[in-house]
DNA sequence: AAGACGGGGCT
DNA sequence: AGCCCAGTCTT
């Protein structure tokens, strides 16, 4: 028994035994490139396995070197990340190429130290890489792993504070100092995903319950009060020639950065316009009414400014878009059909 | 400590 | 209709 309240010893012997027999196959496991492992973690932020995958197999397919990411165009590069969300993560993984190439000969780092120097990665995607591709003794803390130390330690303290993440990163590191971290860290988000689930863990088929002291297991990880869903109203332009569509590219440093979208309207501008159609859609903690208003395209400028362009309706799928707008130009382009 | 950043899967 | 998910950075 250590200071972790468990038997890390006896844990550690439980948990790969279920692994070997039990554990994922994941397109990612199967490399020790850090490259590779990279490009996962930072599609694996805040997104689930099987909406990774795919994006995962086309990206390698596209980049399949630190070289190659790091020369990439940004439009070819967000028309790969396009669907995923939290876009700065692309344009981070880029950043973290031309550093590795630029800084390091295209060399990644082999400590977590070095890893953390790279824009984008944190002390999980750090300990990931580093657990993964080298097989270094560092913790990793990720949802899952959160979830499965909670219960373990029966951790009351809710798990989105300091002191919380401490506990959890102090265990994390405990078990992961052993011979086989990439086996460990893994097998633990594994249980985390498998059997240890947010809902209806399935303790009875758990490899480490004889060690776990979860008293309720369903009632942890424990976490602060969540503020309400706020709704949010934005507003933009549909400008339609008959056969291309406005758009305006967002700005890098803005939501959807660097993304084209349909051209925004001043919110504070009392456009006095009726809704042509609308959408709503969840960012965050909020909901976002989108509203698209129909505007007279004759009496726009022209050329259009430089962060506008005319794009052709028959080759929209050639510019990276959030998935709301691609959407709503869906509902616009039905709308305009069945004006006639 | 709190806010910003997306989208899709699951119950 | 909520809640959750292989998080990180800025303020």
């Amino acid at each position: 028994m250590d200071q972790v309240g468990i038997d890390s010893t006896a844990f550690r012997k439980a948990l790969l035994k279920w692994y070997r027999a039990e554990g994922r196959r994941l397109p990612w496991r199967e490399t020790d490139d850090p490259y590779a492992i990279l490009v996962s973690e930072f599609m694996l932020q805040q997104t689930q396995v099987v909406t990774a995958i795919p994006y995962y197999h086309r990206w390698l397919e596209r980049f399949p070197t630190v070289e190659a990411l790091a020369s990439a165009s940004t439009h070819d590069l967000l028309a790969l990340w396009q669907g995923l969300g939290l876009y700065r993560r692309a344009h981070n993984l880029q950043r973290c190429a031309r550093m590795v190439v630029d800084k390091w000969g295209g060399v990644f780092p082999r400590s977590v130290e070095g890893l953390r120097e790279l824009p984008g990665v944190g002390r999980y995607t750090a300990g990931a890489v580093a657990s993964f591709a080298y097989n270094l003794p560092a913790p990793v803390v990720d949802g899952n792993v959160a979830r499965v130390l909670s219960r373990v330690l029966n951790l009351q303290e809710p798990i989105d504070t300091p002191v919380g993440q401490a506990i959890l990163w102090d265990a994390a590191e405990r078990i992961a100092r052993c011979k086989q971290p990439r086996l460990i860290n893994n097998a633990l988000m594994d249980l985390g995903a498998v059997l240890c689930k947010a809902r209806r863990p399935a303790c009875g088929r758990c490899p480490v319950r004889r060690v776990c002291r979860a008293i309720d297991a369903e009632t942890l990880p424990r976490k602060r009060p969540q503020p309400p869903t706020q709704v949010r109203v934005e507003r933009y332009w549909w400008f339609y020639d008959g056969a291309r569509v406005l758009l305006e590219q967002r700005q890098a440093a803005a939501r959807w950065g660097g993304l084209w979208t349909l051209p925004t309207l001043d919110a504070d501008a009392p456009s006095g316009r009726e809704t042509f159609v609308s959408l709503r859609h969840h960012i965050m903690r909020f909901l976002i009414d989108l509203q698209v208003v129909r505007g007279d395209h004759a009496s726009l400028p022209q050329p259009p400014a430089a962060s506008r362009l005319w794009q052709p309706v028959a080759r929209l799928g050639e510019v990276p878009m959030p998935t709301p707008h691609r959407r709503v130009i869906g509902l616009a382009l039905a709308a305009e059909s069945a004006r006639l």
